[in-house]
DNA sequence: AGAAAAAGTGGTTGCGCAAACGTTTTTGTA
DNA sequence: TACAAAAACGTTTGCGCAACCACTTTTTCT
């Protein structure tokens, strides 16, 4: 069979529990007995048996991330990519395992994480995505599991969770667009019953009023965050008699297709419509012209969720720690938006 | 504590053996049995203990993904992102978690797969990538660790893996391009340490041979897989005397530098210089214009990875499957390639 | 010098489960 | 009716480890 803590012990001439104390560094050992058992450990070839530790310590050191049912849409495989790429980074550091789960609908989440956790398989859970009314949000509330929300919740502002602020981020990319001169400034929005597009919306709008610019119902279009709303926007504006010459766009993905339908409708970007848009995602900065976009530090969301959760988890009981974290936003300023308008008298 | 077997089997009223075979339903035991306890089971909120199972039944039904350390480069994310959705999907239809896992150097890699198989938290694993002489690979072999890799190892062609035909599909693109009448054709190469440059690069010097048709140095550039090599490839094609009409590009994002190359040079694709390249990434159809390229099925092959691993992790030792699987390609026809040269005397 | 504290180590138990092996009950067959 | 075989369930052990309690030896302090 393979090498375990005991073999080790009688080669090296001391108890398991001798072995048991130098795995885990404990002081109260000599430096002498400390090394022998490591030479016998590498002369056998010893690796400790991860199951039967976690059996016994009652921890697992490794954390689930669940992904959202529509994993098939394409603009969150990258987001996504990056955040798990900030979690997996964090994680390893800290010296933790990441579990990837995922499940067709959220019954079946709400199972995979239960079998996960009541089975004492990790010891916490990362969620990406904020839905309304989440059941497993609620789930991992009731059962008292450490989790962590990349999002927010709106039912539990209270939970651990890991966010942007979409409000001022939004903020921020309608001024820039101000500060250069533009007037008519639309929004090209994604799904209404996500809080990220409720919020960006917000600082849009807060951005207008306070610039005391003009606000239109039909410069404002909602949709998903696939590119076909982008292009299917664009057939609606550039129809209007009095169109903007400058747009927010809620995601880079919805930008792609706004630049898509301004091509074939013969128009140019930025001169005849100046474009900010979120998430920097690689596409924002491949695509012809790059467009500006809210880099919204997605690796960090993932780095920061995963810290945040094993801390919870290793000190749960203790003291509080920061239930909210908020991750700085920034504006990259590429070629789309570098154009300010002829002044109007 | 949390309710164990024992405390199901008591409620109950029988052994814990019998909550255990329950548990594993095995046809020993009487349908009112079964029943009885699974009700227990679900009165007093049960849940096995993975571990405890993992420890004494010395199979954890979970397999790990090794990431390759350049994890930075854009183009490879949406390539993972792919590869890691197929293979999670796979495995947890069949029962398996997923733990995802990167080094930052060869050897932690190594380090970390070897903590993860030998500490027996992990049946199996998926290496994504084929690099030359990857002592991953060797280790693996030599420690008779059940593994599949995503790629193909020249140093051992009899282990499992999974890939595509390569070969074939580069004579296909090009074969594509030589039946819209071009004549000219060059080729951007990736790494040629990479098996998968030199596969496609074959296959489009085969094409070009069986076709009769010109072969020249100076229409092959070799490069990274990065849209910068498309880029800079762009300025050297184009200053040749006699430039190819069509390009074969070894990968999508490769690609989309062309395109911006050529755009800043003032050419038009298809019209002045067409394209065709690999992989299918979203990327190729979100860009401007929409890039013919080669399928290969990402998903595809994540899921016969995870499948091929799991099937030889369950039936160890006895007879043999098959070890090389190839996933079929198939070329997906865009725009960048609509367009014939005109004919020559 | 003697007591107390500290350092260094050993023996044993039990985590929760599956599997090996045993026992009892039921069913089928001659 | 006898009696073997199958069905249904029970008892016990041990997977590999950490933690608890105990013990001896050394050092430190008064």
């Amino acid at each position: 069979m393979s090498v375990t803590i005991k073999d080790v012990a009688k080669k090296a001439g001391v108890s398991p529990s001798t072995v048991s104390r130098v795995l885990s560094n404990n002081t109260r050992i000599s430096r002498e007995t400390s090394q022998r058992v490591r030479d016998v450990m590498e002369e056998l070839g010893y690796h400790p048996n991860i199951m039967a530790k976690s059996l016994v310590s009652r921890t697992t050191e490794s954390i689930c991330v669940i992904l959202p049912k529509p994993a098939e849409e394409l603009f969150l495989n990258m987001f996504f990519m990056e955040l798990i790429r900030g979690i997996v980074t964090q994680a390893n550091r800290s010296g933790y395992d990441v579990l990837i789960s995922s499940g067709g609908s959220e019954q079946e989440e709400i199972e995979a994480v239960s079998r996960l956790l009541k089975g004492k398989r990790v010891d916490g859970a990362i969620l990406l995505y904020s839905r309304k009314d989440d059941q497993v949000v609620e789930f991992l509330k009731n059962n008292q599991f450490p989790f962590v929300l990349v999002g927010r919740s709106e039912k539990f502002p209270d939970i651990l969770s890991v966010d942007n602020d979409n409000v001022q981020a939004a903020y921020d990319a309608t001024k820039h667009l101000i500060s250069l001169g533009h007037q008519r400034i639309g929004f090209v929005s994604g799904p209404p019953n996500h809080i990220v597009s409720r919020d960006r919306m917000k600082g849009y709008v807060t951005a207008l009023e306070e610039a005391g610019l003009e606000k239109r119902k039909e410069w404002i279009v909602e949709g998903e965050f696939l590119q076909e709303s982008g292009y299917r926007a664009m057939s609606f504006f550039m129809n209007l008699p009095e169109r903007p010459t400058a747009l927010v766009v809620v995601d880079d993905l919805v930008s792609l297709g706004v630049l898509r339908g301004l091509y074939e409708l013969g128009y140019k970007v930025p001169e005849d419509l100046c474009i900010v848009s979120f998430n920097n995602l690689s596409i924002a900065e491949l695509s012809t012209p790059p467009v500006s976009s809210m880099d919204i530090g997605i690796y960090n969301l993932g780095y920061t969720a995963s810290q945040a959760l094993i801390q919870s988890i290793q000190h749960e009981g203790e003291r509080q720690f920061q239930k909210r974290h908020i991750i700085p936003h920034r504006l990259v300023i590429r070629e789309s938006s570098l154009y300010s308008p002829p002044k109007k008298p």
